[in-house]
DNA sequence: ACAACTTATATGACGCGTCATTGAATGACA
DNA sequence: TGTCATTCAATGACGCGTCATATAAGTTGT
């Protein structure tokens, strides 16, 4: 009854949801213990981290993750008040947040970054 | 400063990330509005159909799945509630349950799995 | 048969993400 | 300039998953 073509598919998507949930639950585990930071914080200050060219407005961000809105929202509030981040309304359009690492932020993304991508290694290896 | 091997460790992961979200996003959205059920309770669905031939304990399902024992436990309620399967507590081990689907629970499965199918088609299509 | 340990599932507190909505600022256009 | 629509971000209600436990059943060793 089951087309193997479907099979194969439905095959795809396990991998794909074992690797994820597997990598995300490793670097969730390890970024709490030695950081107390979730992993979606994480993202965001490295996606923040990325940007030292240009200003950095919430909406830039979104475009480059998953991540809902409201979810960015929250997460950047979290940041903040951990004091990793800092918001600056902008001058042109004051709906827009610029966002900064702040020192502490810096500090803390360039060593969280090192055991990520360890993470990131061990379990993203194609073995 | 930043190595290009983990640059594209990182891309590689964004890649999962992505994939992972837009098509389980599509397929929570769909199962949930034309055949009210989440994204897990019709995995769970999926994996009992798949088991015709052997009886079907929750601690199998668990080592398929990247679940929780505990998320399970709690989908299977869920379902159970709904009408969509059914426990049965297992004779030789009274600690183990047995999950059957429900008539209606197959029928539903039938029809939400073609659904499934197209969607993961369509999102993890490698053009 | 009795303690101590292990295994299978359930449950409660809690945190986070999502949806829908709100508030505020901007743009478009008559 | 006034109105209406649009855009950016924040918020509250809600659902689900996770962790740490609880409950119950089986196992082992003496």
């Amino acid at each position: 009854m089951a087309k193997p073509q479907d099979q194969q598919l439905v095959e795809q998507w396990r991998s794909i949801q074992t690797t994820y949930f597997h990598t995300a639950g490793a670097l969730e585990r390890a970024l709490e213990a030695k950081f107390s930071i979730g992993l979606t914080e994480f993202e965001i200050l490295d996606l923040v981290a990325e940007n030292t060219d240009e200003a950095c407005r919430m909406k830039q961000l979104g475009e480059r993750t998953p991540m809902t809105q409201s979810a960015m929202s929250k997460v950047v509030d979290r940041l903040d008040k951990a004091g990793l981040i800092s918001r600056h309304s902008c001058e042109d359009d004051r709906r827009s947040l610029f966002l900064e690492l702040t020192d502490a932020g810096r500090a803390l993304h360039r060593e969280a970054a090192v055991e990520h991508r360890a993470l990131l290694r061990e379990n993203l290896a194609k073995d």
